[in-house]
DNA sequence: AAACTTCTCAACCGCCTATAA
DNA sequence: TTTATAGGCGGTTGAGAAGTT
């Protein structure tokens, strides 16, 4: 809490700015609680994060946002719904505060008027997710603590230490990745229509080549997560996993990568699907 | 040119969650 | 377990800019 008496409000000087970014450039980030003593700036704590955060910081980008910014901004809210944070996280440069007041200002109630009203039919025609606004909320990662993923090792579920023995198994019946026998993926339930359509995730799945990573990094592949009726889930020993393309998926920001390849030998998965994410 | 309206966006507010003591 | 504090988020506000009459 900000004891502090008598801060300042309303806009930042210029003065006030440099102190900041002096103070910042000095002892880091992390140090918000500080900054107001040690920048000697009668702001509160707050105020010099969001001050730092949205407008001094090296990595915003600054001007009107891109065409394909702009997409990916419909894209993002349809799936998303007015989660701002995660989706500037997926705008790099943008900050929540400025896709907030861009998407109040140029889209909140004013869909039937002027050139990106038809910019948001356009893609309301076009876009793969439903019509109906369904916001798929990004699930936590949960690792339990017993689970190999957090151990850093897979070996106590009976996997290959040799990526080349890897398997898919392309029968109706379980497929085996590292030993581990999964369940079949035929129910198409929950899949998004890119998938449906193209049907080329499965396929080259089945062929033990290559897949897709989703967008949202929350939601990879075998991302472990409690169960519920919501989810297509797989069961590997003790633990659950969301299936293979299950929620998440998004045309936009798959990435082809060689699946198999990316396992390692005796490692953890997820790990390495978050370094392709970068 | 002045008055009024609309738009933009920086900043604030209150709430929630996580963490430390 | 409780309490205090920090961090973070989305909603809202208001000053100034821009546009219109």
């Amino acid at each position: 809490m900000d004891r502090l008496l008598g801060v300042r409000k309303g806009a930042w000087t210029e003065e006030e700015d440099q102190l900041l970014r002096q103070c910042i450039e000095k002892y880091g980030e992390g140090m918000s609680r500080q900054v107001p003593l040690r920048a000697v700036i009668i702001r509160c704590r707050k105020s010099c994060r969001l001050r730092w955060l949205n407008h001094l910081s090296p990595n915003i980008k600054r001007g009107g946002f891109t065409q394909d910014e702009v997409d990916l901004l419909l894209r993002l809210h349809k799936l998303l719904g007015n989660r701002w944070s995660l989706i500037s996280g997926r705008l790099p440069g943008r900050t929540a505060n400025d896709i907030k007041n861009y998407w109040n200002t140029r889209f909140f109630n004013r869909k039937t008027s002027g050139t990106i009203a038809s910019k948001w039919e356009e893609v309301e025609a076009t876009t793969l997710v439903s019509k109906k606004n369904e916001i798929i909320k990004p699930r936590p990662w949960t690792f339990p603590k017993t689970s190999p993923w957090v151990l850093g090792s897979l070996s106590s579920l009976n996997t290959s230490p040799d990526p080349s023995a890897t398997k898919v198994s392309t029968s109706n019946g379980p497929r085996e990745m590292l030993g581990m026998k999964f369940p079949t993926l035929s129910s198409t339930q929950g899949y998004t229509r890119l998938e449906q359509e193209n049907d080329s995730f499965d396929n080259e799945l089945e062929k033990g080549k290559s897949g897709y990573i989703g967008g949202f990094a929350e939601d990879l592949i075998g991302s472990p997560c409690v169960e519920d009726d919501l989810q297509p889930m797989v069961q590997v020993e003790n633990h659950t996993f969301l299936e293979e393309g299950s929620i998440g998926w998004d045309d936009y920001f798959c990435l082809d990568f060689n699946f198999w390849d990316t396992l390692p030998a005796e490692g953890n998965l997820f790990h390495d699907a978050n370094s392709l994410y970068a």
